[in-house]
DNA sequence: CTGTTTAGATTACAGCTGTAGTCTATTGCG
DNA sequence: CGCAATAGACTACAGCTGTAATCTAAACAG
């Protein structure tokens, strides 16, 4: 709920590696996100420490450095970024939304079956 | 497709409205505007000559003035925005997409029936 | 034709973003 | 205990974004 300011795809790639795992210290985040970003540590400080600012993120001292760990889960995230997009391109609504998914790079049969079994649960609850 | 540079939020406004009605004038295109964002005349010129920029809308020459018009559809970016999103946040499948949305503010009884028509033929189709 | 209005082009400027470098304090090594 | 290494804090700086203001050219009013 302390999650108003947006974060940015730098920010997303440092909180996804403590989605992961956490709490990690400022350098087990870089060592992690080397793979994908080759960041230098004193980036990665800078955005882990905008991260806080913006809430997204807190830290605890240990010893003479800090444990970053998320202040939101990777859920509630993803929560609201689909509600974002759902409500900024398609009114809110979900069907279109997946309309375009199957659309467009086509879904898995799995994907299908599992979207089968999730609309059987919810017209089962709306009832 | 010659749509590489993202769109941000501001520009998002000019091109919704651009993909409601078009081609329109910078001054019709700053009145339509006008309700949802109070920008100057000024402002608006500013968006549609970035997005000229960034190949998301061309314009042509009509007397005096320009004549915008998108370069791509509203679905189209749609759909991009989407796949974007499904492979930012759930590695591209659509099944906990919908589930968070689910799981969110709740689909309306509608949005299910229509998830469940949109099913029914994805499972034919893929047959 | 000349001045006023209006369309677009150029410039502005602060805040955010990506990507660090430098400064300061603490701590482990010898 | 004094110094090198390391953690975090502050500073940097160019490009993008939001939000315009000013400059220039063309067209319409007299």
């Amino acid at each position: 709920m302390a999650m108003d300011k947006p974060i940015s795809n730098a920010e997303f790639q440092i909180m996804d590696v403590l989605w992961a795992e956490h709490p990690l210290a400022a350098a087990d985040v870089a060592a992690r996100v080397w793979a994908k970003t080759k960041w230098s540590q004193r980036t990665v400080k800078t955005l882990l420490g905008r991260l806080v600012d913006k809430g997204a993120l807190k830290h605890r001292a240990e010893g003479r450095r800090y444990l970053y760990r998320p202040t939101l889960s990777r859920e509630e995230y993803a929560q609201e970024e689909t509600e974002t997009l759902a409500d900024k391109l398609f009114n809110g609504r979900a069907a279109p939304l997946v309309a375009h998914l199957a659309d467009g790079r086509g879904l898995t049969s799995d994907d299908i079956d599992e979207l089968e079994t999730l609309i059987a649960e919810l017209k089962r609850d709306r009832k």
